[in-house]
DNA sequence: TATTTAACTTTGAAAAACAAAGCACTTTTA
DNA sequence: TAAAAGTGCTTTGTTTTTCAAAGTTAAATA
């Protein structure tokens, strides 16, 4: 028998940034404020993660305006898409077997 | 939007026990060497993810001998079962939207 | 008898997660 | 117009988690 975890992506062992990526996949854009409600977290805690989702081109962020306020969003980017996807192909080899 | 994380266990964010119950799920019983070599692990890391896994009643220990050599096997436990197939099945609902 | 193997436990270090506070900027409200 | 509040961070420091390495005990083997 294989080792069944060597394909799990290790960025992806985290609850949060798995959470932010799924969020992402159907969402082409969301917001700062919306991903934070959404995955009920403080501001530092959800920074630091998306930082790390940067940080590995997994996540692009845009700055821009609504209306003359300040607004950030998220979108996934190709690597992102891929790698997220080979992490859940990698999930699903694991327990298919079930 | 619902928290799409919130119904993920604690537990199973280690990749380390996600192998184990992804193993034990398929395996009645698995020994701890065999459990080590297939996720290529160290004595100590494989022993102290394996006590998490049975202080929260994941798994079973089984000592017992091999003529008069000591054998330890694991195994799953009904509510190792039904907690892992939970976790699954948030997982599923996460990223279902696909 | 010396070495090896199995299955741990203990120790300690490194990494990761996290909350809270601070900050720069803008907008809204009183 | 002065104070309050919101956005999106960064910084700081604590707690939690992870992990490797070494030590341990008992039995097996050479």
């Amino acid at each position: 028998m294989k080792n069944p975890i060597a394909d799990l992506n290790k960025i992806f062992d985290s609850r949060i940034r798995l959470g932010v990526m799924s969020v992402l996949v159907v969402n082409d854009e969301i917001g700062f404020n919306d991903l934070k409600q959404m995955l009920e977290l403080t501001d530092g805690n959800l920074a630091s993660h998306l930082n790390t989702l940067e940080q590995a081109d997994f996540i692009k962020v845009h700055k821009g305006f609504i209306g003359r306020k300040t607004s950030t969003t998220y979108s996934i980017t190709e690597l992102g898409k891929q790698a997220f996807k080979a992490h859940l192909d990698a999930l699903e080899k694991m327990i298919k077997k079930l």
